[in-house]
DNA sequence: TTTATATATCGCAATATATCGATATATCAA
DNA sequence: TTGATATATCGATATATTGCGATATATAAA
């Protein structure tokens, strides 16, 4: 018994490969390691990857147009955190290959 | 009990956002999707995905490049296969996600 | 109110990536 | 050998992405 995939359209290809895109950055990457088990602030993420924190901003709001992250705001702090079953899974595959 | 993970070093984040660069293309996604079942010659590949054998040919170097496909060659053409667990999986990502 | 802190957004310049036509190479068939 | 087919590579151009400084907004503290 041969499995039978179908084909996705080309618009969700192209949905696909923009959330791909928003994973391979090596900045974004780290940011969703740290984020793997717990919200971080813009401005954490910023320190833990050594950029500024507008830069990590941009990053993180990129990640959040494509759903992968949420947000919660409390007072003057921005709380990220991961809301997609398969970024821990691509996460994982990640780890599994380069470690 | 709480997972606790280690962070990927720089170098190996790079080499992870080169991967997930690698599949971050329609045209390179559509190519894996249809190899996912079977190796493809570069023409075939080609005629599927409506675009010219050699710019087939760019986006397949490109992914064998990061090791995610292997070659074969008889005669005059060239079979390309995924040749890499982790791709089977992402690819098993999105299409759980996007369909 | 004024000031400080945290985050977000803008336009710009630098860099990276994609696509193209032209051309090169390699294999096979006549 | 010559010609046809399949694939690969090159240089140029078009487009996309990144990171920057400047600035805007929003909250909290003085």
């Amino acid at each position: 018994m041969v499995a039978q995939f179908t084909l996705p359209n080309d618009r969700l290809l192209g949905q696909a490969a923009e959330c791909l895109r928003a994973l391979a950055h090596p900045v974004r990457l780290k940011i969703l390691f740290l984020l793997e088990s717990n919200r971080w602030t813009v401005g954490e993420l910023a320190e833990a990857c050594s950029i500024r924190s507008h830069v990590a901003s941009e990053h993180l709001r990129l990640m959040q147009r494509c759903g992968m992250l949420s947000v919660e705001k409390e007072g003057q702090k921005t709380y990220y955190q991961i809301c997609e079953s398969q970024v821990h899974a691509i996460l994982a595959c990640m780890r599994e290959k380069f470690s």
